[in-house]
DNA sequence: CTGAAAGCGCTTACAG
DNA sequence: CTGAAAGCGCTTACAG
């Protein structure tokens, strides 16, 4: 693979620039340049010729040239849930490290919070944002159609719009940078499984809320892997925790006290913290399985102690990347480059990254 | 957060520049340019002056203004082995589908074959490409000091490199992007043991050869997990197969045969395509299992057909892209953005991307 | 509809 | 040891 295409270029040795461009066309440079951004007020005949030249020369666009002449710079916000979350902790963590690299970049990011889960929050944040002039926004999103009216009104002012995590009614943002919720409880279910070997089991699941559409996908999926290919095992509804570690403990702790056969435990959801300090202390029978949503300090912990036998992970680091290079290619009205799904990651206690991640706060950490 | 750090510098709405630092110490220009780029010959009360004046503003340098005035241009070469690999394929496929974005960013990358795994044909590839001058490589690595001398060499005539999938000698390469093979044979083997829910069991380890530091690391991370957690699942010593299909057909269809009670497969290696044809044909006991690395089209096949239970895969996307970033980084003498360790991805058969890794060519996959 | 010119923040000769 | 000037490939007024 050449990565120039010098054979349709008489081969100079260097990149074709707009000038050549221009040259080649015989038109003056303004023109061209007129033509290749698209500013209307040119002859048919000049943009043909222009066209013609790009073509010919295997022209192509000098992004930071461009940049650096416009002074352009990315100004970017993230609208995250605000609150003592182990989880957007991450996302924090993650920008903040990022920073230095980001201002050398040109990229300014803030990072404004929201109240989690609260469409009426999520809205007014919207509409406060928009005197802002953001260049780009990533949001953690909310399936409903009460936000189409900021969001509509943000794009019009030129803001490119991605959803983070969870996503935004689909025509009102450029893109969905988070993992497919339905696979993820479906490889939670297929894992379960394996992990009972044709035994009988009954698996307790525990979510915040149905109203959060990762917690209810993730049921989802997980139900259709079990119900198609585990008759042997059977479902528990799942319990409503509203992510609280308080809740989640007590509910574990009933569900083994109600039915000792229990064989396992799948939350959808967080406050895992409280699923923990329950599985410390009660007996529960051997083979017993658990498995949980997002790496945090002490779902990392857990596993490790083999309270918690698989954690599912998003990769909030990942996700940022990921934000950042859409929203910046998207800003240059690049098209997006070529990316591949974003897969959950699995951690059992042997391929645990090497630091923790980075947050200290105490959690009520939601996915 | 606020990506700048407005509080150091007397806000004047936009970042500062090499001109203001200028100023502020009261130097010119291209004094002040002496001092940041380290050129010397500047006298030790310019230096501190300047160093004031950048402290004072936060002076940050703008890379891509610097690389549009040096004309830079990233010149990379990537060291891939040759032949018919469907893993290398998925690389090599990857930087194709880049190859327009790469040119829009400047950069340029040639694809080197190598011939696979032997010592002289990487060291005569090294030596060969010493005159081309490349800003940056990355290298399929082997783990022998006979390459250190053309490592060198190219080092010191400002070549950057990486290495990558497999290292290289720790000192001669500037960062390794690739997996943990050590965590990801641990991670095959608790999965596997997980698989037997407490069942005793017999597994078939198979690679492709003991010289493969890939291969070697993850026998031992499996052997280690194995040992330690499941006294019940015996290991039956790897068979070497030098990634042949055919070889390792034979050598899967030999195990079952003369061990009826073997309860599991894990290949190490490649050759899958032979190993799924002697399933595809076989009895086997119920709950059979069998864990590969690397998604290629017929691994991705045999997990939907239930041929396969997992598959361990590296996500050469990924690894592309980051020794890209990497890479550009160095190059521009910049230090390397925070990443986090690469873990390898598990493919059951609910979270398969929705379309197939990128390659058709037929296969001796080797990873 | 078209073009000439200054400027973005740097680097690179070149001249002292 | 220091500085003035041209140029990288673009965009943005401004003048026709």
């Amino acid at each position: 693979m050449k990565a120039s295409h010098t054979d349709t270029v008489r081969d100079s040795g260097r990149k074709p620039t707009l000038s050549d461009v221009a040259r080649v066309a015989g038109v003056s440079y303004a023109t061209a340049d007129r033509v290749i951004n698209d500013r209307g007020n040119v002859a048919q005949k000049s943009v043909r010729k222009v066209h013609d030249a790009m073509a010919a020369l295997g022209y192509v666009r000098n992004v930071a040239a461009a940049n650096l002449s416009r002074q352009r710079t990315y100004r970017l916000a993230f609208l995250l849930p605000k609150g003592r979350n182990a989880f957007f902790s991450r996302v924090r963590a993650h920008l903040d490290n990022l920073v230095e690299h980001l201002i050398a970049d040109q990229v300014s990011v803030d990072v404004i919070e929201i109240d989690a889960f609260e469409v009426a929050g999520l809205k007014n944040s919207l509409l406060s944002i928009a005197d802002a002039a953001y260049d780009g926004v990533a949001v953690v999103g909310l399936q409903t159609a009460e936000i189409a009216e900021p969001l509509k009104a943000l794009r019009e002012r030129g803001t490119v719009i991605v959803s983070l995590v969870s996503d935004l009614p689909v025509d009102y943002r450029a893109a969905y940078i988070g993992i497919n919720n339905i696979a993820a409880g479906r490889t939670a279910g297929r894992l379960l499984g394996l992990s009972h070997a044709g035994r009988a089991g009954r698996v307790q699941m525990v979510a915040g809320s149905l109203e959060a559409r990762d917690h209810e996908d993730r049921l989802h999926g997980f139900r259709e892997v079990i119900n198609e290919d585990y008759p042997n095992i059977e479902l528990l509804e799942p319990v409503m925790t509203r992510d609280d570690a308080g809740k989640v403990g007590a509910v574990v702790q009933q569900a083994l006290d109600a039915a000792p056969d229990v064989t396992a435990v799948y939350n959808v959801g967080a406050g895992n913290s409280g699923l923990v300090a329950t599985l410390e202390h009660c007996t529960r029978p051997e083979l017993f399985f658990c498995i949980v949503h997002e790496l945090v300090p002490h779902t990392h912990k857990a596993l490790l102690n083999k309270h918690v036998d698989l954690v599912i992970d998003q990769r909030p680091d990942v996700e940022v990347n990921r934000a950042l290079t859409i929203l910046k290619a998207l800003i240059d009205g690049r098209d997006i480059p070529p990316m591949q799904d974003l897969v959950p990651t699995i951690y059992v206690r042997d391929n645990l990254p090497s630091h923790i991640p980075d947050t200290t706060l105490t959690e009520t950490q939601r996915s």
